[in-house]
DNA sequence: TATAATAATGACCAATCAGTCATTTGTCAA
DNA sequence: TTGACAAATGACTGATTGGTCATTATTATA
């Protein structure tokens, strides 16, 4: 298990330095000082391995954001704190954001996008809960576009950030991006997203949380859980999802166990979003 | 030179589709229904057409996009067409943009970056032109922003029609980011980026345009384009770059002459921002 | 220390690639 | 019809790839 972190480590390093499709194994296994054959211990295949990353640059920014989007911040402070983290998020994981956060970009195999496009979707979803809670009603209309123009503003000042290489000042720009924001909100007149768009943010055919494929990813978390709250509370969750029995807020309270452990904290995402 | 043109067609539709690190030359030329060796009669190597493919679509594109800029459209209309002209020619070119418009996407060779990074910083200018033109004097401070909020736009938009295959309303759209953009420039009190990033967009090392340069670019114009007032005009062009006799209105007339025509159109365009 | 079980190795394989070049095909004028 | 030249071909090469597996090294157990 150490052995597939040190592999997945030096490999989205080289990814980022050369793309995935000029990066060897070898290349890696080498940057590891591993042998090529001990990498195939660790993973079936090169493409696992980058699925594996995916998953874990994925939801690990997606749990952080949506976490910050469902705590019970002030709407001032929250757009703030949104804007913030990401950013830092986008610093602290540039590897990966530099391989993998390009849209459109050629991760040649169907797979590879459509597991992009769901992570993306799940994004989308709690950009437009950041919406409905800093703005209320008064941006029925226009949500969806303000949804697409946070994302074009993160997207284009990372990609300013990733290029000039000067020190970020991520309070500065946050700002900046909160007053942007709030400007677009609270004047614009003419959305161009609106109702024949929507459906695309609202959960589509593969979006949805179920509850077999959550049942599945704790039966996972605890083979690599050990004893402790966490632990605990993974078994009574797992059994709350096949026989509800407990009250709403025991289950909340359980949920916020597993918020900040780096295994389960998807867990708790997929749980808090499967009970709204 | 047809023989190259339909290698750089279906090449470039077969990058949009898997990525060139993905595309073999067998791959391309099977598609033209050539040889391989034929491919090397055209070009010098896989890298060479890429180069090439990098030339013709940002060319295309800064061309027809300053063209707008440059033209003498009142402020209203200006900021309208820049939008609906940028928006069409990626949807004209959707498969060179696909392959191409990822900032940090992986091209490997320092080489391919260096391009990309040429034209962007060419791009950016225009913008920059664009937002002066319009908004004038009043956005000082905040002009540099307006210049990134416009290329988040743009970009998030365009990848939203990208990924969701419904067919795009540019009239409604470009009318949105109009909105938009007023709002932005009217209201913003908080800009991000100052004079320390200002001087990124101003002209950095290799962004100038040379007298040599452009003379190089004419000469091999010279080659493609026969008898005509495109030739003639090229030629006294050429000739007041080495020694400047003519007028300012003849040079600015012999420019126009030169616009529309495919293969001219970039040197009008850098000659215009020669005597800027 | 002896034995079993597991972890790690790197030579090896088949497939694929960019690029080459001897050969063939096509196209002129004489 | 012939011959000279250019255009086009595709079998071939050497290098590199992802992935395998018989062998070796290491560790744990008795």
């Amino acid at each position: 298990m150490l052995k597939k972190q040190l592999i997945m480590q030096k490999a989205v390093e080289l990814f980022a330095e050369q793309g995935f499709e000029a990066t060897s194994v070898q290349q890696i296994t080498d940057r590891c000082g591993i042998s090529k054959g001990a990498f195939y211990l660790s993973f079936k295949s090169k493409d696992e391995l980058i699925l594996a990353l995916i998953d874990q640059f994925m939801t690990e920014i997606i749990t952080d954001i949506d976490s910050i989007v469902k705590s019970n911040k002030s709407k001032d402070e929250l757009l703030f704190d949104f804007f913030y983290i990401n950013l830092s998020l986008f610093e602290k994981y540039s590897d990966y954001a530099k391989t993998f956060m390009q849209e459109q970009l050629h991760l040649i195999k169907e797979e590879f996008i459509e597991k992009m496009h769901y992570y993306n979707l799940l994004n989308e979803k709690t950009i437009l809960e950041l919406v409905e809670r800093v703005y209320g009603d008064h941006v029925q209309d226009i949500k969806y576009d303000l949804v697409y123009c946070i994302k074009g503003f993160i997207r284009i000042y990372t990609e300013l950030f990733f290029v000039s290489h000067t020190p970020p000042d991520f309070e500065k720009l946050s700002h900046s991006l909160v007053e942007k924001t709030n400007l677009l909100a609270k004047h614009t007149k003419l959305p161009f997203i609106t109702a024949e768009y929507a459906p695309l943010l609202q959960s589509p055919k593969n979006n949805e949380i179920s509850k077999e494929k959550i049942v599945e990813v704790i039966n996972q978390n605890l083979e690599e859980v050990e004893q402790g709250i966490e632990r605990e509370s993974l078994i009574l969750l797992r059994d709350q999802l096949n026989m509800p029995t407990l009250p709403r807020a025991i289950i909340k309270g359980l949920i916020r166990n597993i918020r900040q452990h780096p295994i389960t904290k998807w867990t708790s995402y997929l749980l808090e979003n499967y009970y709204d």
